[in-house]
DNA sequence: TTGCCGACTGACTGTATAGTCAGTCATATG
DNA sequence: CATATGACTGACTATACAGTCAGTCGGCAA
């Protein structure tokens, strides 16, 4: 079908437009521009501009979550099964880095550092408050109360799981208050879900 | 001084505006309707919409980070630093949710759902997901591999982590592959961080 | 050969808004 | 009182861009 492709094609191009400029400056001329049709086309398959935006985010969300859930597919054991998923979207993120860029570090940081290699203020308060938590934890590290382990990815990853708590109730979807997030939290970071009862399968083990 | 206390309201304004309207929406003039002044005063203080927008974020997120790192000063034990750090960046991050929802959100997922409860595909797509990691997760409990626990918050602040990972690398800020990555990510959200062959913190064991 | 159809084009229009600047006003100074 | 200074104003302009539509083109059917 003509239709398919000719959308399949616009919306692709939309991608690499938007990961090269952001979101701010996609704009409809330059999609015509990168899919080599003419502005007038794009509005034969979408009404307006924000459908046609829209649409290439759904489209690269569907890609990449069928695309892990067919690598999970694959294993059947369920602690392989977990392994396989962060494997796998650690690297299709990787694969389809244009997508993922335009899609998550628009507004965040990106668009602080609009082109290259500016020196971004914004990109380095971001990491000062890394590094404080980085700091932090390292500081419990030392005093023994934590083990061992790379404080820097911690950091990241808490910093960003509390990121995902904040969103998940600016969206409305918890009713959870803020501290029994942080009580959820903390006993995740610290204990792992891992049961200490069972035995199966050491080579996770540290 | 005159000229600080402009910039102060100026930006405290265009917070205002982007919490309300999004950065989509925010354009000079509301700013300056907000802050009851004229447009042309805006630009006696700053030079471009570009730099407005940026000097607002960055004054919310130091604000942001400075009141983080006062709570924790209180603290002087190191794991209760920890504890401090988690349920003030929740708790902060709730009390000016407007802005963070917009500097946090706005693309990724409200965008799709632009203004209020229209039934937007984007967030299902998103959820969709979430529950994939969820139910993986489940399977592995139910396995009596891993313990129980409250596999919804695991699962966002799995997506999240390695969102994260993701944007670490995305932003040249680390060499590592994305299967290390996966590796060390897995280790903790296995194992957690405390350390084993400590006992001094008995109130924080599960 | 002729006429129709539907995909496609790109110059054009309307509008929103970034950025300007000549002018006002209030206060300070001689 | 006259003049100067500088913060502020808001009508104005210039521009970029979304969205339109009259027209082109190639293929197909009568």
């Amino acid at each position: 079908m003509l239709r398919e492709f000719r959308v399949r094609e616009i919306l692709d191009a939309t991608c690499r437009v938007v990961s090269r400029h952001g979101f701010q400056g996609a704009t409809v001329d330059r999609v015509a521009e990168e899919a080599k049709i003419a502005k007038g086309t794009i509005y034969l398959y979408f009404h307006k501009k924000e459908e046609l935006f829209k649409a290439a985010v759904e489209q690269g969300m569907e890609n990449f979550t069928n695309q892990v859930r067919a690598e999970v597919k694959e294993v059947s054991a369920p602690l392989e099964k977990i392994v396989c998923l962060v494997e796998a979207v650690l690297e299709l993120s990787d694969t389809n880095r244009d997508f993922f860029k335009m899609l998550l570090l628009e507004r965040n940081l990106l668009a602080a550092s609009p082109d290259h290699p500016e020196a971004s203020h914004t990109l380095d308060l971001y990491l000062d408050y890394i590094r404080f938590i980085e700091e932090t934890l390292q500081e419990a590290v030392d005093a023994g109360v934590l083990r061992q382990h790379d404080t820097e990815a911690s950091a990241f990853a808490l910093s960003e799981s509390m990121r995902g708590c904040f969103q998940q109730r600016a969206l409305g979807l918890t009713a959870r208050s803020a501290s029994e997030d942080a009580e959820i939290l903390l006993d995740l970071l610290m204990h792992g879900v891992l049961n200490p009862n069972y035995n199966g399968h050491k080579e996770l083990s540290s």
